[in-house]
DNA sequence: TTCGCTTTCGCAAATCACTGCAATAACGGT
DNA sequence: ACCGTTATTGCAGTGATTTGCGAAAGCGAA
C-alpha cells in the first residue's frame, strides 16, 4: 500500500455512493499533485480485483464505490438520463442459481449492471 | 442504404455468431478499400438502433451479430477466456418483469450480457 | 543503514469508440 | 438528365481507458 493508493481508497470510501475515475483523480491531485491518471485507473482496478470496490458503468464512464459487505447491491442504470438505482441482490439470486446449476456458469454478481429505461424516461404511448 | 452499409450488413449476416467491429472493417475494406472505421461504427450503431443487429460486449470490444427474431438470445461471457455462451431470454423474463412491476424500470433485455466464469474457468478448490 | 530485488509510478503513446465538419454521394421533383 | 435538398462519407480530432517502459520508491536481508 503506497500513499497514492491510500488516497484513492480514502476518496472512494469518503463518498457515499459511486464516484467517477476522473473525480477520483481530481481529488487525489489535491494530496499528490503529480499523481497520474494511469495510477488512478490501475489502483481502482486493483481495488476492484481484491474486492474492496465495485465498478459501475454509467453512460460510458467507469464509476466505483466501496464494496460494503453489509449493503451489497446491484445497479440499474438508465440509458437515457444516466440515473442510477440500487437493487437488492435478492432479485438476482434465483436467476444466478439457475445459471450455475444448468450451465456451470458463475455470474459475477457484484459487477452486474442492468441497463434500460427508468420510470421517468419511458417512451410515450 | 448505401453500398458501404450493405457491405457491413452482408458481413455481419454472413457470420453465424458475433463479429468484432475491427473484423467488420477488415472485411469491408476488401470491397470498399477507402471505407473508414467511423463509417463501420456508425453503420453498426444504426443497424443496432433499427433492431437489425445486436451488440455484445466481449472483453472490452464491441461485437455484433444479426438479430434473428426466431433465435433471440442473451450472452454469457467468461471474463477469463472470453468464451461466449448463448442464453434463452426465458431465463431473464421473470426477473425483468419484477423490475418493471416494482420499479417501473424497463431493462434493455436485448443488450444484457452476463459476465462471469464459465464452467471451464472455475477457480480450483 | 546499505544493497539488491521487486513493485509501483509517471510519462508517453496506443487502443477503442465516438464526434464535428467539410466534401461527396444519393434521391426526389421537374 | 439536371438541380437542389438531405443524408452519408472520409478525415481529423476527442474522450476514456489501457499499456510499455525507464526511473523511482518500497521493502526485506545482511
Amino acid at each position: 500500500m503506497t500513499p497514492q493508493r491510500l488516497s484513492v481508497l480514502d476518496i472512494v470510501a469518503a463518498r457515499t455512493g459511486h464516484i467517477g475515475a476522473d473525480e477520483v483523480w481530481n481529488l487525489a491531485k489535491e494530496q499528490h499533485p503529480y499523481v497520474d491518471l494511469a495510477t488512478i485507473y490501475r489502483t481502482l482496478q486493483l481495488l476492484k480485483r481484491v474486492g474492496v470496490v465495485t465498478e459501475v458503468i454509467i453512460g460510458n464512464k467507469l464509476h466505483f464505490e466501496l464494496a460494503d459487505q453489509h449493503n451489497r447491491h446491484n445497479h440499474m442504470v438508465c440509458s437515457t438520463c444516466d440515473g442510477v438505482q440500487t437493487l437488492s441482490p435478492d432479485y438476482l439470486a434465483e436467476f444466478s442459481q439457475r445459471l450455475e446449476q444448468e450451465f456451470g456458469f458463475t455470474p459475477d454478481l457484484d459487477n452486474i449492471t442492468i441497463g434500460g429505461l427508468c420510470s421517468s424516461c419511458q417512451p410515450p404511448g
